[in-house]
DNA sequence: GCTGATAATTTAGAAAAACTAATCTATAGA
DNA sequence: TCTATAGATTAGTTTTTCTAAATTATCAGC
């Protein structure tokens, strides 16, 4: 059985009041009024059973008991202020550690992370690219990037950019024996599909496209299936047939010729990228700037 | 300006739980329920932003961060429970202050105390005979003998003796040449005065005893005035008069016959010793002690 | 010797923190 | 499969802590 302690504010209050040898600037110093003060060192006495300031009607002065609790009580509460203190300091020397979609990770962020790293030099990122959601809870994760509609309760979550998709293709496809001139062409191509996950219907796909495009008489859902975006791009990429990606993740496949987009039709889709973490986890520095540059950072791709 | 701590009673909560690997453990520690327990650590974690423990559904380990905190706050906790440990510890170290009113302590409390230091060696006893009133709050006096009607509010107060007081004289008096069968014999004497305080009637005196006697030809006002017991007494002992004062004060030169009382009539008075002290010091073990043995060896004399 | 300023206290009541009871969840072990 | 268990959650109560305002007894400056 542990010796049972008097209440802990009490005591902090009396190591601030005989520190500072006065009520009313331990009550500046704890940001709360004189009065609170005096009842918290009344109650301490009234818990000992005896004076520990002798007063005056001016001023205190610690007596001989209270002298003797004291340097007991400032060793205490500095220990506990410098392990707060360290705790605080520590979390910035810490990796932040993201875990994003791996297309995300892939097609994005790594591409972009040494912009980051450059701004801040003392922020080491890791970032974890995995399918599985994140328990913040218990994975030592600080944030996450999630793929879906939203939106998350319990958690910060900020929209980055949406899953707007278009069908994309290699350069050489369209150069190839088949013309890809109008959607209806795509009847002759190989249509790639991705299969994110269970919820059919929510998320656009070829069947959508073509209903959007006004194509009706082909087989939507002919094709090989993949279970990555990633994977998809990468078989576009390769000749392998027409993909239905986001936009937004394939623009630097785009920009450098890799891929190329047959038509102009894009299909909107309420499925976005999002920044999410636990929602005290956003006032902490690190985590905090990681968001805000990923907002601007995307924000400035998106305006290219 | 301090670095702001996260409120202590969380801080208490999770090195406990962090201590014993258990919420429940925990909880029994600090004799709350284990719910109480989990919402400390809830606060702690959102006042971080990151959780300091893993979860698993039946069990709790620290997280890395949580590790980092636990020695802080287990030293910190430390000093303050040997602070507070200490301060009771040394209280009973400490002599036991009791201001007593000097003839009380001269009269009574001196001859006994011996008995007290016989029964309990560990506590050392300081008499503080002062007639000025005690301030328990500056003076650092751990309790006091006051004479006075009572009653005491915010004191701790046990009615010790009452005043009943009674004529006294030096036996040399009665074999003297005066006469003292009755109480009319008096106008022959000197009567002894003592002036306690200014309120007149509430004490009694040489005019009410004299009234009660049933006589009334005598100036109770004659004779020199002392303003205390003690000097009245030893004026009686040396013969310079009769002296009323209380039965109790003089038992023992009474016993020893130094003292007689030629008359059987006794005075009752309103007022009585009381032993006093700050209400909550009488849970403090010496105090307690004290004032346990006062009152029975009062209560033993009183029935002798 | 006044007078205003000051540090602490007291009281009553408001605000915030801490706690409990009851219920729920997901498992480990019989 | 069933039961017991550790912890989480919710809602509501109790306790603690705090403040505002009034009070007290100086001290310092005039």
């Amino acid at each position: 059985m542990r010796f049972r302690l008097p209440p802990l504010n009490a005591l902090r209050a009396f190591e601030a009041a005989g520190r500072c040898g006065s009520m009313s600037a331990a009550a500046e110093e704890l940001a709360v009024t004189p009065a609170a003060v005096s009842h918290q060192i009344k109650t301490l006495e009234d818990y000992f059973g005896f004076s520990l300031f002798a007063r005056s009607v001016r001023s205190i002065r610690l007596t001989e008991r209270g002298a003797v609790l004291m340097p007991y009580l400032s060793d205490g509460l500095e220990s506990w202020t410098e392990g707060c203190r360290k705790l605080v300091a520590d979390d910035n020397d810490r990796p932040l550690v993201i875990s994003s979609a791996p297309v995300f990770a892939g097609k994005w962020l790594v591409r972009r992370l040494s912009e980051f790293n450059d701004l801040h030099p003392q922020i080491t990122v890791r970032l974890d690219g995995s399918l599985s959601v994140v328990d913040f809870a218990n994975d030592e994760v600080d944030a996450a990037i999630r793929f879906g509609t939203g939106p998350y309760p319990d958690l910060h979550a900020d929209a980055l950019v949406n899953e707007d998709v278009a069908p994309v293709c290699s350069p050489a496809l369209l150069e190839g024996p088949v013309e890809l001139r109008h959607p209806a062409d795509l009847a002759r191509c190989t249509l790639l599909h991705v299969d994110w996950y269970a919820a059919a219907g929510t998320q656009p796909d070829w069947a959508m496209w073509l209903k959007a495009a006004g194509v009706e008489n082909i087989d939507a859902s002919r094709g090989p299936v993949f279970t990555s975006d990633s994977l998809a791009v990468e078989a576009a990429i390769n000749g392998g047939g027409v993909a239905l990606v986001s936009e937004f993740l394939v623009r630097q496949d785009l920009d450098r010729g890799r891929l190329v987009k047959p038509f102009d039709l894009v299909l909107p889709s309420n499925h976005w990228y999002w920044f999410v973490c636990p929602k005290e986890s956003i006032e902490r520095p690190k985590v905090n700037v990681f968001r805000d540059w990923l907002v601007a950072a995307i924000a400035s791709d998106s305006n290219l």
